[in-house]
DNA sequence: CATGAATGAGCGTTCATTCAT
DNA sequence: CATGAATGAACGCTCATTCAT
């Protein structure tokens, strides 16, 4: 007998998010996929059933990925502004380091594919997020703002850095990403 | 392009956002697109040689509504922050109030359709509030930050205002609004 | 503007009908039929939204068809053996020439395209018949026994007449033709 | 055929018959006669080397199984009307009975698997029928018309009356039966 | 100009069959 | 022998584009 490949399931992940980048989440075909990560169509649904159990299943582990992360070296025993720090420099690492997978994540919530589960299972990888806001407000070191709004503030400043040193705009040294962090920081802070 | 016939065009261009809110651009077809505006599938492509110049013009025209919706009241002898505050509320007035064209730019952004000389265009029609928010730097009211992340703070303030509001989770009455300005604003602001 | 061309929808039809002769129903592609018509796979989609459309629709063609031939020359004020015989070397006719008819009925009736719909409407053809049978027992001409059973019994000679003569196992003449009237018209009479 | 394990081919021989039924002969597909057998798909290929040869052998199977069934209590040294009655009876309770294999029987004949081999061994199983017709010709009992001609309406009285009963059309007692009989037997008796 | 029928490459998916384990 | 992952041709169907009318 001869098991489920995890080199080929790899592969088809791998595959996919290349592909994403490259010709964006709509232009994606299951033959292309299959092709790119050397595997007959046909096997692409021994392990998916289908492109939509493909893709919702890229966006979870996708999220979870980055979850992961994200939390990379945070704790919560640290000062709160440190702690701000460190969630906002992991942010932008990754946007920079696994660029495809934030395309991808991007496009799918926009497509048709946007799953009700996986928006519940979002909410569970940011509750670690929203609870880390809430203490903020709760000792007045962060505003008291819904916490959309302090979301989109944060998630805008990492996403628009991320993509001004991706363009080499600006410079990646520890100088210029400490002025791009206070001004996120006087943003939301209290 | 030829305009052959103003009415028609105005069909086509009113279709094809109307579909946009509903199927998405990927969901996008030429002979959708010819039901809607009443027309043939044949005759779209006198107005247009292919779908690709179709979008592109759709794209350029809903950049340059939304620019002078941006515009509207904007008076450069008012005082800077009352100007931001025009912005800010012309900006969010133009979310909710076409939404169609808001998901439209939005989807394009990320799609295969994207072409450089549409980027260029942005600019310029950008370029009124890029000297605005150099003039609020020069004039020390504005933080001396990159304008790509007071753009991305303004814009994502805007959007996720309109979006609570649109969701019903906030009121928009007046004062929610000042609140949700005033942290925009102390964002931004030196 | 090109109108639906009723030399094409004609061509779909033939083709359907002489490829299920060939490979039967089941073995029924849509590439083949396209390719047998004479027309682009994209083609057949302009006549018929669907296959099961296009299988469906064929065998209302069929049978209004078929109905029409098995009425032929029938007149109810002949006497009422005379109407039997007609109504037999009608359907055995028939069935020797469309035999590609013939073929996809009887597939049809057994296949995964039966709708409920044509199941009605193949009442409403059979209602002359029915009444025939009926009139035929009222004036103890024929047997007093389910119409099913009658209906059967006639349809099983002609069947197997027409295969026999198919076969050249037995000649067309009028005197064999009469034998094998008399053997039905004895099974049923009274 | 290799018949290793003659619990496993029972196992496909009831599961082909169950799924038969269930979904018809041309949906019938490799994988699910394997898993309805509880075996690999590639075990199946241990027993049968082909789709083609499982299915033809089992009509083959069945064939055989159907004439044992409908020869069930015939002694030829039984009065003429009696063994007709007998194998009338038989062959209606065969449909009944096992109607999975009577919907398959059925199905194959129209199907692109039958086979010039198969229908020689339909002839052989038949020669007792044939050989009893023959005789009640030679005796006068029967009418003096071809054999094909009497089959059909034999078969075609005891499938009618079986599908009557399947469908509670009318009652299965002894007194409806006999009815039914009589109609049979008037029909190919002198 | 306007029409919509015609086109055919390409889509997601299925499935009989093979073969490494 | 038994397994089930792997294969790829073929399926029904879609759709941007063309073109005869």
């Amino acid at each position: 007998m001869k098991p489920k490949d995890d080199e080929k399931l790899q592969a088809i992940v791998d595959a996919t998010f290349g592909l994403v980048e490259k010709v964006g989440l709509s232009g994606l075909t299951m033959a292309d996929i299959a092709r790119a990560a050397g595997i007959a169509t046909g096997t692409l649904y021994v392990y998916y059933s289908s492109k939509e159990e493909l893709i919702n299943d890229l966006y979870r582990k996708s999220k979870t990925a980055t979850a992961n992360r994200l939390l990379k070296g945070y704790d919560a025993r640290l000062p709160f502004r440190r702690r701000a720090r460190t969630l906002w420099r992991n942010s932008m690492r990754n946007r920079l380091d696994h660029y495809a997978e934030a395309i991808f994540q991007q496009q799918y919530s926009n497509s048709q594919w946007r799953s009700a589960s996986n928006h519940a299972l979002f909410s569970n990888l940011m509750q670690e997020w929203l609870d880390f806001l809430e203490e903020g407000k709760r000792q007045e070191i962060l505003k008291n703002a819904p916490s959309s709004l302090m979301t989109a503030l944060f998630m805008g400043s990492t996403r628009e850095t991320a993509e001004l040193i991706r363009r080499k705009d600006i410079k990646s040294d520890e100088q210029t990403l400490d002025i791009a962090f206070a001004l996120c920081w006087d943003a939301i802070k209290a």
